[in-house]
DNA sequence: TATAAGTTTAAGACTTTTTTAAGACTTAAC
DNA sequence: GTTAAGTCTTAAAAAAGTCTTAAACTTATA
């Protein structure tokens, strides 16, 4: 269950929030200044923030800052202040999103979703990746241009993950050998220029008139933009 | 440099955004229909999707739920509809955020830096050089002007990665040796100046009316101010 | 103008990458 | 446990790209 840390000093407004979200099964912690959430966040297991502008003391902007110095956290601003001066600004200084004072329940529990969503990491997203026409099915540990199977083996499919995963880097051969081979890399070894070449061969197959694997001179490969 | 992929049909608008993505330093792709932003997602290298609600052929609601279900890529809708539900619907449905129309520009930049800051983790690693409108780019082991790839080799690299570092200083032949090559300067050894002389082209083959690097007469090299 | 310093060019030396092929190793099936 | 199929590694030659050298040319300084 996710802990959410309601930050307002209007206690009929921080009640009405916690009851709002202990009904949507998370667990609302109240904090009625910035100082107290201050203090609260370091005990830890928060998801999310909600945080009030308008609060005593230390000012939200301020409370905004130290949380994203400290901490990274989705926080979420309520703000009676609509005009786009201060939600852009709200925005640049650390806040992931912004709701309008008074808000709508729903839409608020949907923000909050959102935030979530992409803090919990990835349940069941196998993401597959893509690039350039490629398709890497982590299932079958293959990969697939326009439906055509690749029929990469294991340590070509590790190779093109890795690759396709950072597809504006360029990777040394210290850099494939460490994380495909797990080992460390003693210099004087063609093994990865034999598999490059016998990937490019699988993906010329199908596409032979695509580059897909760049060679970077005197230090590696990378995906072809 | 993110990539954008800007789906829209209406060609007035789509050319203001990419115009406007463009001058805030990202790289905007125009789809004017939700089929073909189907069919230039997987070409890869997408850092976050722009979607207009209102599309001929497949409505942007399909669109979201395909990307949504191949990739894991930040959407920010753009819609004309402001109803609770309809936005609510939205973001549970798989949008990152949402921006009603007309939207002010500024915010919509702050909105897409919201979802680049998330989604670009660490990017804590060698902030990118950039003096005079050249970008080093230490991933790709290259240097960009004006989003133009210089296409340097290593060594041109690594003496402009020196230089940029402290683009103050005077280097002497001998202080680019022993970085670069790191041994130790015999005075009369020309490969420098050839270097330098390569670089120099590569440069001006971009930009040919800039100087970039300086010659410091019976000192060394700098680079431009 | 003479001289020292910098620039450019082109060719060959050198290094890195690509490809090929053969043998070693792994895996799965019998 | 043996066999068969496929995968991985090693080695060596060929190809491709980069670096250095040397020589001719240009520019700045005294």
């Amino acid at each position: 269950m996710d802990k959410i840390l309601v930050i307002e000093d209007d206690i009929y407004i921080s009640e009405m929030l916690c009851a709002l979200l202990k009904q949507s099964g998370y667990a609302p912690v109240a904090a009625y200044s910035g100082t107290e959430a201050l203090l609260l966040l370091p005990q830890g297991g928060f998801s999310l923030v909600l945080l009030d502008l308008m609060l005593p003391g230390k000012p939200g902007e301020e409370v905004l800052a130290e949380i994203r110095a400290r901490l990274s956290l989705p926080v979420i601003v309520l703000t009676a202040r609509t005009d786009k001066e201060t939600t852009t600004q709200l925005l640049r200084s650390g806040a992931d999103d912004y709701l309008a004072k008074p808000f709508d329940n729903d839409e608020l529990l949907a923000r909050i979703d959102v935030q979530l969503r992409r803090t919990t990491p990835q349940k069941t997203n196998k993401a597959q990746l893509c690039h350039k026409g490629i398709t890497l099915d982590p299932d079958s540990f293959d990969a697939f241009i326009g439906g055509e199977r690749a029929g990469l083996s294991k340590r070509e499919f590790e190779i093109l993950q890795l690759m396709m995963s950072h597809p504006n880097k360029v990777f040394t051969k210290n850099n494939l050998y460490e994380s495909v081979w797990g080992g460390e890399f003693l210099g004087d070894d063609n093994t990865i220029n034999v598999h490059i070449s016998k990937l490019r061969g699988k993906l010329s197959a199908i596409s032979p008139d695509t580059e897909y694997i760049q060679t970077v001179w005197g230090i590696g490969f990378k995906m072809s933009e």
